[in-house]
RNA sequence: GCGGGCUUAGCUCAGUUGGUAGAGCACUCGAUUUACACUCGAAUGGUCGGGGGUUCAAGUCCCUCAGCCCGCACCA
């Protein structure tokens, strides 16, 4: 037996020992793998933002993903699993700008579009290898030599050809629209970028001027200037004499040309039941706009300041809103003022209070029929698999929210006025315009100009599955791969990035990305309160697994946590399953030990042959929960096995049977612990792949690494 | 407003197709030159949120009420 044994298990330097040797081995790649029978099984992993450095929510993840691979390379399948990270283009930006301002007081205008790009390339390059490390050090075995990064030249040449397809298939247009405009973040977002928040707010109900017909109410009196209607709903019998009539007005300074227009969107009971219609700000002022053919003034800027001529010229919205009400006050004109919570949007990555303008911008359609697809809409593309069952989430009840929102999407603003990100693929001249590949030749030369704008993150994250598997070129890796098997990630981005995956995959490949979506909950702490930097109670998973091993952080991530819930996590849990790895290791020594001469084919005595077949029956539900994604049920049932049954009463029941009078016996039971030992390792293995592998290196009758050993289950 | 989830031992949570209520931690008592620095055994602890129903049988299925949490939409 190895001296190493008689000491507890080491696992900071057995860990970075083993993740060598099996990055030498090769066997992370899948065109390695020696006993590959069963053909692929591909997990790709949600590429971490390079913004920083990896939480605990990644390490669930990174584990969750690891488990079921390690577990599918195991059972003969050639195991892909394909890291990577994401450029997290607005977050990203934000993030070094605001070093920039801190450090050197300066910003993005004063470097220049080049200058910044560079700059945050810098900053991602360093912060690509700080992630490269934390996900080796939670021994994921994924793939190397396949890495992608959704900001790099294979991902660009993605990025441009899916633009082009869509263009072509007419679903990704430039129009005029509202849109949410973040004045911290000087860039469009999309909707889902947008967090509300309750704020105390007042409801102020006044008419326009003395002689005008109509009382109306609204929370945002400052942009009545930008009225070019008033809407009431057509049976309303208050109003219907009205309906058709045109003013003209001075408000606050302001001429305003107002028309009094019918539309079944407007509630009698709210309010005073008419709604004054400022179409440039706001979103169902907009959409009445359109069905009126109202003129659409934008009287607020990009920074949130009023731009009409007059006493408001250049005020912040929250000033001109006190100088509108005040002057309402002075002409008599402001009937009430009450008290009220509103919901304001902000912009999730900046916190900016979120202004809805016009801007020209991409979209892309999701309601137009796509004739290569059927006629079928990218909205009907989405639903589709879910509902036939093609795509599989998990925990079920997340299809009915992922319907939910696929019915209310709206077309998705894909263009942001952000410099760092794949840049929108269209150039032109003059009247003339390219899409997908720069014109031939030296272009700028030639007087062609690149649209401005960057594209949505999740554009190019939209195609992960299959950008990372050499799409658009004809790559054997993308036939041998996709779909992908699982999707593994946190449900907070169901929509953000599950459901942009299944549009674009259906859209270009017409086929599912993956069969199975697997969806973790939030990793929180002992309190249950999340993880945020103001309170400073993030636990570090490389702090953890220096403390306590990687294979202990991984299992306590593990048991007893279900899809799609929330985990509280402590030091003390994954301390415990610290002791749980050195149980292993002493269960070693014990069998080590007492069974030096042993003979591996010893007859069996009844009672050994009963132990080993109910292990036979342990391994076939540990397989079965593996295989139905119940890792937590698989991981606790061979915890238990290890510890209560084998540890507690197998070995103190075999001491008087190894020290006693008959041989077969003691041969039998010899033969029957090492035979469980090593079947145990093999199970426990995509759980906690350390110890395992450095306790079946140890074992005299293995040979080769326990990471490309025979699953002992069918 | 629409949708979803949770409520099981002091704490954290499992309980997969309905079939004798479980684990870890904590607590109490005991064992022990012991494979175990991180050990073992035993004990304590539950009207499975309340009420009703289906069933031979309900923590599990159905209805209802309550509390907590989350997502989406949003009132101008």
């Amino acid at each position: 037996m190895d001296e190493k044994f008689k000491k507890p298990y080491e696992p900071a330097e057995t860990e970075a020992r083993l993740y060598k040797a099996w990055e030498e081995s090769g066997y992370f790649n899948p065109d390695n793998l020696p006993n590959a029978t069963k053909g692929p099984f591909t997990i790709m992993m949600p590429p971490p933002n390079a913004t920083g450095v990896l939480h605990m929510g990644h390490m669930l993840g990174c584990t969750i993903q690891d488990i079921m691979i390690r577990f599918r390379r195991l059972q003969g399948y050639e195991a892909l699993f394909l890291p990577g990270t994401d450029h997290a283009a607005i977050a990203t930006q934000a993030r070094v700008e605001k070093d920039i301002s801190k450090n050197e007081g300066k910003s993005r205008h004063d470097l220049g579009r080049e200058e910044l790009v560079r700059r945050i390339d810098e900053f991602v390059e360093g912060s690509r290898d700080t992630i490269r490390k934390q996900i080796r050090a939670t021994g994921a075995s994924c793939d190397w030599s396949r890495e992608a990064f959704t900001f790099d030249e294979a991902r660009n040449r993605a990025v441009n050809q899916m633009f082009k397809d869509m263009y072509d298939a007419g679903l990704i247009y430039k129009g005029l629209r509202i849109v949410n405009w973040d004045p911290k973040g000087q860039t469009t977002i999309s909707d889902d970028e947008i967090v509300h928040e309750e704020r105390p707010g007042k409801l102020y109900t006044f008419k326009y001027a003395k002689d005008f017909p109509i009382t109306i109410a609204t929370s945002r009196p400052e942009t009545k200037v930008g009225d070019t209607a008033v809407a009431v709903h057509p049976n309303d019998p208050r109003y219907k004499e009205f309906i058709g009539n045109e003013y003209d007005l001075e408000f606050c300074g302001s001429p305003l040309h107002i028309k009094i227009v019918a539309d079944e969107s407007v509630e009698p009971e709210f309010g005073t039941g008419a709604l004054g219609v400022t179409p440039a700000h706001a979103h169902i002022d907009w959409e009445i706009g359109e069905r009126n053919n109202l003129p659409h003034p934008q009287v607020i800027d990009e920074r949130a300041k009023i731009m009409v001529e007059g006493p408001l010229h250049g005020l912040k919205v929250a000033e001109a809103r006190e100088k509108v009400v005040e002057w309402l006050k002075e002409q008599n004109l402001l009937e009430s003022e009450v008290s009220i919570t509103q919901n304001i949007s902000t912009a999730e990555r900046t916190g900016g209070v979120i202004e809805p303008l016009p801007k020209l911008q991409w979209f892309i359609d999701v309601n137009k029929p796509i004739k290569e697809r059927g006629n079928k809409s990218l909205k009907e593309l989405m639903l589709e698999p879910v509902r036939s069952g093609a795509i599989n989430i998990l925990p079920d009840h997340y299809d009915k929210t992922y319907y939910h929102w696929i019915e209310n999407l709206r077309d998705w603003c894909i263009s942001r006025q952000i410099w760092y990100g794949h840049r929108v693929p269209v150039w032109t001249r003059g009247e003339e315009s390219v899409v997908g590949d720069a014109p031939a030749g030296d272009w700028k030369a030639e007087g062609w100009v690149q649209d401005e704008d960057t594209l949505d993150t999740w554009f190019s994250s939209g195609s992960w599955t299959f950008s990372t598997l050499g799409w658009p070129n004809e790559a054997p890796d993308l036939a041998r791969f996709h779909p992908t098997d699982v999707l593994e990630t946190a449900y907070e981005i169901l929509f953000f990035w599950v459901a942009r995956m299944i549009l674009m995959s259906q859209f270009v490949l017409g086929e599912i990305p993956f069969r199975t979506v697997y969806l973790h909950g939030l990793v929180r702490d002992a309190q249950g309160r999340k993880f945020s930097k103001s309170l400073g109670n993030g636990i570090d998973p490389i702090e953890v697994i220096n403390k306590f091993g990687a294979d202990a952080a991984r299992i306590s991530l593990v048991i007893g946590n279900t899809p799609g819930t929330d985990m509280k996590l402590s030091e003390d849990r994954i301390k415990g399953y610290k002791h749980f790895a050195n149980k292993l290791w002493n269960i070693t020594r014990f069998i080590l030990e007492n069974t030096e001469d042993v003979d591996l084919e010893a007859p069996r005595t009844e009672a050994d042959f009963t132990l080993e077949a109910s292990f036979a029956n342990l391994a076939a539900d540990v397989t079965k929960d593996m295989e139905a994604y119940r890792l937590y049920l698989a991981a606790d049932k061979l915890y238990q096995y290890a510890w209560s049954e084998l540890a507690s009463t197998i070995i103190e029941e075999s001491k008087p049977i190894l020290s006693g009078d008959d041989a077969a016996a003691a041969a039998s039971r010899k033969a029957v612990l090492r035979a469980l030992l090593k079947d145990l390792l093999i199970l426990l293995h995509p759980f906690m792949p350390f110890v395992t592998e450095e306790i079946w290196q140890s074992l005299p009758e293995t040979e080769g690494m326990l990471i490309v050993a025979q699953w002992p289950s069918a």
